[in-house]
DNA sequence: TTGCTCCTCACGTCACGTGAGGTGGC
DNA sequence: TTGCTCCTCACGTCACGTGAGGTGGC
C-alpha cells in the first residue's frame, strides 16, 4: 500500500491529478483512511494509471479514458475511437501547417519590408444577394471610373422613382467578356422586381478572398490587383465574377470611404 | 454606422465576440448609446478586426493580439513574436504526429489481436537511487532464477545485523559481461555506507521504457523480452543496463507482486 | 517543537457559447 | 401587439495548478 505521495512519485503525476482522477470516478484509491482521509494504492493500480496516462496522452477526454478504462468497449468501438481520433489529429495538423506557413510567409514580409503588410486578406463565405441593378459595359478597365458612378446615380433614381430608397450597402460586380468588361452596379431590395431597373440574385459562394479599401476609388485598382496576386500566392482559383461592397460611402468626400472587394473562389 | 448585429454579418463573427473584443479593449465600439447601451462600429472599423481575427488565427492569446495591435511593437520585436510562435507550432505539429503514429500502431494491434494490448510501455524519466547491494555473476540467464532471490537474502540479513532494516522498493539491475550476465540486488539506503554489503549510487536517467511485470518471477524474461522489442519497435537506443524495482511482494505467495521494469534509453 | 505529508475547499485559466430576464423601435 | 435586435449578468467548458487554512505522525 502505497501513500498519494508515493505512488505520484512512481508514476511521474501530480498529487493533485490523482485526487482528481478519484474524484472523477476514474482511480479509486483502495483504501481510503475513514478518519484522516489518508488515501492509499496499491502497486496493482499503477497499470490502471499507466492505461490512462497513456489514452490522456494520445488525446482523448477523461471522459473518453473512463469510458474505454470502463472495459466494457469491445474492439469495434475502440477501433471507431481511434479512427475518430486520428481523424481529428490529422485536420490539427494541417490546421498547424497552414498557420506554419503563414507565419512564415510573414516573416519573410518582415524582412523584406521592415514591418507586417497593412493589407489584411480575409477568407469567408460570400452571402447571397438580391440587387435592383444596372448592367453596362466598357472596353478597358480605365474607363470604368467615368461609368460606375453615374450608374450608380440612375440606378438610385429609378428606385426612388418607384417608390423605394436605395438600401445599404451597394454593390457592383465585374465580370470580363469578349469586348471587355460587363460590369453592374445596384442596392439590396427584398420586391421580386421594380420597375425601371432589374432584379438579380448574386450568387453565394462558400469560399471567398477579401480585402478592405481605403479612400477614394481612383486607386481601388491597385487594390484589386493586390487581392488577385493574393489569391494566386496561396494557390486558390478563381470561381466567379469579382464583387464591390460599398460599406462606408460619407458624401462630403471619398477620403473616407471603405469599400470591401469580394473575390469568389472555385 | 453599424450596429453590433450588422458589423459582426459582415465579418463573419458573432455578436458575443464583439462584446468580448469590447469588454477586453481590444476592440471598442465608436459610439455606445449612454441610455439604451447600444454599440455602433464604422466600417472602418473592420480593419482593425481583421487583424484581430487574423492574429487570432495564428494562434495567438487575446492578450498577445492586444499588444501586436496596439501599434508600439516594433518590427524586430513582431518577428521575435513570430519567431517563437513558430517553434511553438512546429513543436505542437511534432507531438500531433506522434499521437498519430501511436494511434496507427494500436489500430493495427486491434486488427491483428482483436484488441488493445495489455501491457502499457510508459516512457519517463529514471531518478537516481542510493542501494546497499551485493553483486554476482552468471554465465546465461537461466541461472538468474537461482541466484537473484538468494542474493537479496543475503543483503536483507547483513543489513539486520547492521542495525538497519531493509526499505522498499528493492531494486535489481543487470549487466552484459563477457562471461555472462553481471547483476547486483539491493534496498534504498541513506547513510554513505554500510558494513558487510556494497553502498552504490545508480545513476538517474532523463529517459527510459517502463512496463509493469504482474506475478511470478518465473515469467518476467518474456516481460523483458517484451520491453526490449518495444524499445526497438520505438527506434529508440539502450543507455544502461536494466534494473528492477520490486513496488508490491506479498509474502504469502508470488502471485500478486507488482516489479517495474526500467529499461534506461541513450 | 520544527518539517513533512496529507486533507478539503475554492479561485483562476481561455475565449467565448448559451441561457435568463429584460428593454426599445418597427 | 408580435418579432427582431440589443442589453447585462452569470454559469459552464476542461484538466488541473495554486494558494489558503488546517491536521496528524516522526
Amino acid at each position: 500500500m502505497l501513500s498519494i505521495g508515493e505512488f505520484a512519485r512512481y508514476a511521474r503525476v501530480s498529487v493533485r491529478m490523482l485526487r482528481h482522477y478519484d474524484s472523477l470516478g476514474l482511480l479509486v484509491p483502495v483504501r481510503v483512511d475513514a478518519t484522516t482521509g489518508y488515501r492509499y494504492y496499491s502497486a496493482e493500480q499503477l497499470t490502471r494509471l499507466n492505461r490512462l496516462v497513456a489514452l490522456k496522452e494520445l488525446g482523448f477526454t477523461l471522459d473518453q479514458v473512463g469510458t474505454v478504462l470502463s472495459g466494457d468497449v469491445g474492439a469495434e468501438q475502440l477501433r471507431g475511437m481511434l479512427t475518430l481520433r486520428r481523424a481529428q489529429i490529422v485536420e490539427q495538423i494541417d490546421a498547424d501547417q497552414a498557420r506554419l506557413s503563414e507565419i512564415e510567409a510573414r516573416l519573410r514580409t518582415i524582412e523584406k519590408e521592415g514591418t507586417m503588410s497593412e493589407l489584411e486578406y480575409v477568407e469567408k463565405s460570400l452571402p447571397a444577394v438580391r440587387l435592383a441593378q444596372l448592367t453596362d459595359d466598357v472596353g478597358s478597365q480605365p474607363e470604368l471610373g467615368m461609368k460606375v458612378g453615374p450608374l450608380f446615380d440612375r440606378v438610385a433614381d429609378r428606385l426612388v422613382a418607384a417608390g423605394l430608397k436605395p438600401d445599404n450597402p451597394a454593390y457592383a460586380w465585374y465580370e470580363e467578356s469578349e469586348s471587355g468588361i460587363h460590369f453592374g452596379a445596384g442596392f439590396p431590395v427584398t420586391a421580386e422586381s421594380v420597375d425601371g431597373v432589374e432584379v438579380v440574385d448574386l450568387q453565394p459562394y462558400d469560399r471567398g478572398l477579401t480585402v478592405l479599401h481605403h479612400g477614394t476609388m481612383e486607386t481601388i485598382g491597385d487594390t484589386w490587383q493586390a487581392l488577385v496576386t493574393e489569391v494566386e500566392r496561396r494557390g486558390l482559383t478563381f470561381g466567379g465574377p469579382g464583387r464591390e461592397v460599398y460599406l462606408e460611402t460619407p458624401m462630403e468626400s471619398q477620403e473616407h470611404w471603405v469599400t470591401e472587394l469580394q473575390q469568389p473562389l472555385g
